[in-house]
DNA sequence: AGGCCCGTGTAAAGCTTCGGTAAAGAAAAT
DNA sequence: ATTTTCTTTACCGAAGCTTTACACGGGCCT
């Protein structure tokens, strides 16, 4: 639950697709259309597992990898033309931890991530565990905790959940549905306050600066001010 | 290098293929003919990951998962009749860590592993037999025991396992599900209120502090205060 | 300008779910 | 058979999510 899918597919149709179903799935998903975007989120330590397409406009799914591995050991999955038997082979090789032949089935797409993600939590410590710093906050997933000024914040589930997801995305604007979906598990329907409650709550626990730290973005969402 | 794989497969011919291709690449090959002889040696400690076939004379390939899930993380990759897609997600439900369709492709079976073996290197650091310590508690492994302060503490088989697991993800928080599975061995299902009995009998023993060692994350699980 | 609609902020109340634990029953070990 | 351990049941209190209600203010229309 909760965890951050970068989707680097050139496909606009598939990638949209991809996209919607995974939301749907309660992952937060980014996106790039080609690999030198890709290549830049993967290292921007804000998601937990990418999904790369192989082929791409740009780089080389298989470039981007190995480009990847150096860095990280973020783990990946490949989408792979069907039948492609050496890319699948190269891929593994270059330090893929799994593929999918295209076109894909997104129920599968999910099993894999799952399974990998579960693998990932049994043995222990990767990224995914990391803690990320934004101004005087620090996120520490592993303890699902904030700390402000190295002082832990007393926040409810929930409400831990919406601030690690406007935190990862600090500074540009998270849409309320994308929000509920992400952070709640569900739906946004009409006349549900609930969210505006959580934010509410936090921002009360955040201390009521001025200008507020989560920015309301009228008819959109919210926004956490990026800090300095 | 030199892994041992674990081969439980029921068709002798394919089998021995595969047993003859594995060890030709440098893994340690043992073999399983059906479900029960596959249990015993996955629990026997004597591989570092399995190859199981769904279909199998004796025992459904999923239940061995199911009963293997229950007491060890050893990683699994699942061998299903190619498009049975409820196996497959069923599978990855249970535990599995990937599945290949049959007839399988020797080439990408070994991929496959190394993708695995490779991923668990990473993450993986902790021996299993060693001593562990965590501020006055000693767990002993190999005698089942954990330590406060040098004197043993009166557990239970089931405590220990539990107390064992939250000591590993010290300062983590561990989901519930997880810890069923990983200690009691089997899923959690609604009001299932085992695990909360284990929790407050271990919080007996190991003297009920303020605050508490075992630290409850409302709506998650427990943690295990890190100590100083 | 005035009035209206709609989206938002937030206090307070309602309500559901969750967790702690005692006690009883079932199962396993001795 | 007896003891130990594990699981189930039941009850309670509390946490926290959601709803309701009302206030405010911006944008838009006339």
């Amino acid at each position: 639950m909760h965890n951050r899918v970068l989707l680097i597919e050139d496909d606009d149709e598939l990638r949209e697709l991809l996209a919607r179903y995974l939301t749907g799935q309660g992952f937060s998903v980014r996106e790039a259309a080609n690999g030198r975007d890709g290549l830049a989120l993967a290292l921007g330590q804000d998601c937990d597992i990418a999904v790369l397409d192989i082929m791409l406009p740009d780089i080389n799914g298989l470039e981007v990898l190995r480009e990847l591995r150096g860095k990280t050991h973020l783990p990946v999955v490949l989408l792979t033309a069907r039948g492609d038997e050496t890319d699948r082979i190269v891929g593994f090789e270059v330090g893929a931890d799994d593929y999918i032949p295209k076109p894909c089935n997104p129920r599968e797409l999910v099993a894999r991530l799952q399974a990998l993600l579960r693998r990932i939590a049994w043995d222990h410590k990767t990224e995914v565990d990391a803690s990320r710093i934004y101004g005087d906050l620090r996120v520490e997933p592993g303890q699902r905790r904030i700390f402000q000024n190295d002082q832990p914040l007393d926040l409810t589930a929930t409400e831990y959940e919406v601030l690690q997801v406007l935190l990862s995305r600090a500074g540009s604007v998270v849409r309320k549905t994308d929000l509920m979906q992400w952070a709640l598990g569900r739906r946004l329907e009409a006349h549900d306050r609930t969210l505006d409650m959580h934010i509410s709550n936090l921002r009360k626990k955040l201390g009521n600066d001025d200008p507020p730290r989560i920015e309301t973005v009228r008819g959109l969402g919210y926004s956490y001010r990026v800090p300095v």
